[in-house]
DNA sequence: GAAGGGATTCGC
DNA sequence: CGAATCCCTTCG
């Protein structure tokens, strides 16, 4: 019943994001923001203070809104499964930049996947979202890398885009939120990766629902 | 210019 | 378990 109703305010804060008219939300929107500091970090830091926070991407005025569930760090160069191990090229250049970035890129020819770009400065590090619960405007499911993509239209012409402003950002939910117990495990995908396979960079929220595997 | 492979998803 | 599908990277 507590735990129900909980939920209820949650969902309660999510709909007033969206039923706030343009400027309000804009305000709203800027106070909540995940500064630059927040990704100015390693990666394996940063990923799990990602769970439970909202990514948000405005479609044609529209706020879709998923609340992070599941995150993957890719801790730097030296990680041999991060796209960075193979050197700085035209497609992973956005990792060497600053923190705060998305980092898009195209996966098996059809699915996109979207990082956040971490630190500490420029080292060359990311967190992949691999799943999203549902918060608003969301069409379609959300549990996967691929296809939370598709669900929030974010494809590789949000590659580069700074995540503190413009249509697509991660912020920090209004309100008090649920708590949540965050569990590690290895990372999926990774069979080529070496020693790297099994180092419990995965994080998940327990029990999600809305994770894309158990 | 060719070839190999991928931080996935879906259907058989 | 294999196909889809295409870009990126490396190699010649």
């Amino acid at each position: 019943m507590i735990a129900a109703r909980r939920e209820d305010s949650r969902r309660q804060a999510a709909a007033a994001v969206v039923l706030i008219d343009r400027p309000d939300s804009f305000i709203l929107d800027f106070m909540n923001i995940l500064p630059r500091d927040f990704y100015d970090h390693n990666a394996e830091q940063v990923a799990p203070k990602m769970l439970g926070k909202w990514l948000v991407h405005r479609v044609d005025g529209i706020d879709r809104i998923g609340r992070i569930v599941e995150v993957e760090a890719y801790v730097g160069p030296h990680d041999l499964a991060a796209h960075s191990s193979k050197g700085r090229t035209a497609r992973t250049e956005v990792m060497f930049g600053e923190p705060g970035h998305a980092y898009v890129y195209l996966i098996y020819g059809m699915y996109n996947c979207l990082n956040a770009v971490t630190g500490p400065g420029e080292h060359a590090s990311a967190v992949l979202i691999r799943a999203l619960e549902p918060v608003s405007g969301i069409e379609g499911a959300t549990n996967g890398p691929g296809r939370l993509c598709r669900a929030l239209s974010i494809d590789r012409s949000l590659n580069g885009h700074d995540l503190l402003g413009g249509v697509l950002y991660i912020a920090r939910p209004e309100g008090r939120q649920t708590r949540f117990k965050v569990v590690a495990g290895p990372r999926v995908g990774v069979d080529y990766a070496g020693d790297w396979v099994h180092r419990p960079l995965r994080f998940t929220i327990e029990g999600n629902p809305f994770l894309s595997r158990r």
